[in-house]
DNA sequence: CGTTAAGCGAGACGGTACGTCATGTCTTGCG
DNA sequence: CGCAAGACATGACGTACCGTCTCGCTTAACG
């Protein structure tokens, strides 16, 4: 049975179709091939549906992301930061790497050097849930005591941040022993 | 008097025109403002001319990048890593988000996130040179015989890795504080 | 108090308000600024009460018309057919070009020219009222024994025809010496 | 061949296939169904092209007209009035009512009660040129003698007029009768 | 020392996607 | 049941750039 319209909002199925058509084609296309009338045509939605609700294919894209990131990337709690340190690490690694979702993450990353508007849209909302779970790891670590003194945002960075630096600029592989010397560098 | 054509090569004025043109569009108004049109108006240049040499808006932007980032970004050599690093990684932040072209450098870095052939030409072109550069510092030291068994390549993104991360991916400032610490975490 | 709907029968109030915001939007903004959305927002009534009682916008204009041209040009009886023809003439000349109404009836009349079927109601409703009131001065002096053997209907074309032509055509004024040759040719 | 585009300005190739396309659309579709990306679809030529050269659909229209009627409705010259109308006005009652350039016209003139600025076209590029060939009609009759003191352009009038009404308002087929009353009434 | 071919400015061309507007259909809840 | 409200699929609008092409001028190496 098809929806067309009502006075109580907006079509909830609508909604899912435009963020996964645009989720599958930023995967099966690249960004570049993803347009707002590739998206409408592939949902089966009309474009003015799409500007209705959303100004520009990278809103799209935010909302996609943001819906489906919560349903990933579970810190583990094994007890001991240098544990969980290795059993998350590579879990984040891998989700920007390989998962669909983890390509979103890099084209927004890509369109926030492009567009400030978007930028703080990006950091707002997917930049800083990523953070909460990174920071969980740490505060766990610090509540039993493992660093009584510890800057958990200075913390947060040094850890992540150079593999965020190989995702998006050298892209080199985020080994084992990479993460290994990360977590070593830290608890030293 | 304008130069129209010679029968052996490229004309260095264009060239240098279309690069400028690239450069300063891409400053007053981001990079979706840029636009082959744009610059061909702005240099004084045929469209034609822009294609004959460049396959694209993003590799004019390379070159530009490439001809500028070459009078910038000279190492200290102070005599001590730790004075080093304190002198170089600011300026490094400093090209990275004041300059222009930082700005060119963000710009590439987000097309890189759309592209794999832009990702690879901007890793040789960009991102190696600046690695070099980075790496000079803690060779110098090595052979200072500051640290004897330093790994280079992993010292390099623990040290860059966090700045970067916030250039591109926080937008956190870069303080004088958040340098001291990476410092401190490496000489430990 | 707005009404919104009951269960007898249509709104008369929203009709008339329909009926007159097109006539409005049509002498303020021209035949191209009509449109459905336009004239519900105008009359303060949902697009489907317009769409449950009018096939187009063109059927809404055709019934104002046939609303307003009723209230207008009773042909006058003046004893003679000269006479009658001078008084009338000039008034139905300045009812097809000064008058909201006229203006509605070249509007139906240029969109008569696009689409039989509007074509065959604008003749139906439209034409044939007009030309009602030409014949009738015709009849009453063909009953006057003015003319015995005339035919009235061709007598119509001769006499109103010019005047059309140059109100939709050459656009050309109807001055009075105009109207004296038409009547002229036909008492000859 | 195909032609591109050159620096003396535009392709004559393109010019025609756009308005033969207009012609056989509107032909085949009425006004309604002539639209700019049709039009561009049929010719196989781009948008942006026609927006180049053409303001809008009508103006293409006219132009198409324009190039056609000349090589239309050369009126006779038969050594008499009476002749000369007799075989002139059906082949001009023809020409309105049968041909692609007759459906044209009608367009236009529909159009025309729309918009003054397409009126104002109409008048100078296609009623002017139809009205010259009437015209010469009755100068030739006047040359030879046959009326000394005609007002030819209130003549034009009465003797077209009756038949544009009858193509545009009414819908009236013209008979042979009919158009020797026109001529009876005129030469009376 | 004139020929001639490459580089150039100019700009029209066939395309693709943009973001907007109006159409006519539909669903809902109030009166 | 009629209505106001308004979301929806559809499709054309007019614009902006893309990358390709042709043209005629300028200019420097070659004949």
């Amino acid at each position: 049975m098809r929806h067309h319209g009502n006075r109580h909002g907006r079509s909830e199925q609508a909604r899912q179709a435009v963020l996964e058509a645009a989720d599958d084609i930023l995967v099966e296309r690249g960004f570049a091939g993803v347009t707002v009338e590739g998206i409408a045509a592939r949902a089966g939605v009309a474009k003015q549906t799409i500007y209705r609700w959303w100004p520009s294919k990278v809103d799209i894209l935010l909302d996609a992301f943001v819906d489906d990131m919560n349903e990933e990337l579970t810190p583990p709690d094994l007890g001991s930061l240098a544990d969980d340190l290795a059993a998350y690490l590579p879990m984040l690694a891998t989700f920007l790497t390989e998962t669909d979702e983890g390509a979103v993450f890099r084209a927004l990353a890509g369109q926030a050097q492009h567009d400030p508007a978007v930028a703080a849209r990006f950091r707002d909302e997917c930049v800083l849930p990523l953070r909460a779970r990174d920071r969980l790891i740490l505060q766990r670590a610090a509540e039993r005591g493992e660093f009584a003194d510890l800057d958990v945002e200075a913390a947060v960075d040094q850890l992540v941040g150079p593999l965020y630096y190989r995702v998006l600029v050298t892209g080199e592989p985020i080994t084992r022993e990479f993460i290994d010397g990360l977590v070593r560098a830290l608890v030293a």
